[in-house]
DNA sequence: AAAGCACCCTGTACGC
DNA sequence: TGCGTACAGGGTGCTT
């Protein structure tokens, strides 16, 4: 499940390892990988373009064309980017592999074939209905507080809308919540003052910490950096994937809940439903 | 606006 | 041992 801080740290490697480099071969070995334009188009048009530099925005990884182009990918939940040297096995679940000028390759291995790439001349008709980045100098506590005024579903669901905030997924919405003290199934518009500030400082904290960490590697390895390095952050996770675990900051046992079909982690006595105290 | 569900996938965990 | 089934999850699209 790569989130924000995931593929912050793949877009990092990536800007590292393909800046200045030339595509000069494509091969698709699962067509439906592919977003946009038809899998035949896709490779044709990305043969002899040179990579400016990889950024992120949201989930996707921005891979910049000097054309104009931007090839888009979408990690989704088991997608990996990797660049390795010339004659490294395939491995299993390779589904695109692009050869560049200086032997190596970008090979994407996705095992549930959920992941995507897109290549688009526009890349803002992708990108453009995602919400702010958390991090991003735009997204003030202020404009936060606007923001889930005027929402009144659950403040969990919310902050896992990519097009109410960018980037945030199950693992670090859970996070942030603990951290915060606020329950999953509160109203975002039902949030006081000084809840929707913790929430907003928590929110960066845990993705800022995150990032450092190189992002969460699960113990079912889902996420590898562009390097095939794990990242240290599962060392610091609190409430995620920890039902029955004892709460580091009150020892109550986690609990685990389902919300808008997802999986819920949380303490039932830090993060209170109705608190009387805020 | 909000919520629920099916869909896309496959490895893993579980019950029998 | 092995089979069948439920489940996990990000995002989209449809329905209520």
């Amino acid at each position: 499940m790569p989130e924000l801080p995931e593929v912050e740290t793949v877009a990092r490697g990536l800007d590292e390892s393909l800046s200045g480099r030339t595509i000069t071969d494509v091969d698709v070995y699962w067509e439906r990988s592919i977003g946009a334009p038809n899998p035949a188009t896709f490779a044709d048009r990305l043969v002899g373009q040179t990579i400016t530099d990889v950024r992120r925005r949201g989930k996707w990884i921005v891979i910049k064309l000097e054309s104009g182009d931007a090839l888009l990918v979408h990690l989704r939940m088991t997608g990996q980017l990797l660049v390795e040297a010339a004659g490294t096995s395939d491995g299993d679940y390779t589904r695109v592999a692009v050869r560049l000028d200086n032997g190596n390759r970008l090979r994407f291995s996705d095992m549930r074939k959920f992941g995507r790439l897109v290549l688009t001349e526009d890349a803002g008709e992708v990108l453009g209905d995602l919400g702010p980045e958390p991090l991003g100098e735009d997204f003030t506590v202020e404009r936060f507080r606007r923001m889930l005024a005027q929402r009144r579903g659950r403040i969990k669901s919310l902050l896992l809308n990519q097009r109410f905030l960018a980037g945030l997924g199950n693992i670090y919405v859970n996070e942030a919540l603990w951290q915060a003290r606020i329950h999953p199934l509160r109203a975002a518009n039902s949030l006081s003052s000084v809840e929707v500030e913790r929430l907003y400082g928590t929110i960066r904290s845990v993705l800022r910490a995150a990032i450092e960490a190189g992002g969460t590697t699960l113990d079912n390895g889902n996420f590898k950096k562009a390097d095939g390095e794990s990242g240290a952050f599962v060392s610091q996770l609190q409430v995620y994937d920890r039902e029955g675990e004892l709460c580091d900051c009150c020892e109550a046992p986690i609990e685990r809940i389902t919300v808008g079909q997802r999986g819920t982690y949380f303490c039932p006595c830090c993060q209170e439903a109705e608190p009387r105290d805020r």
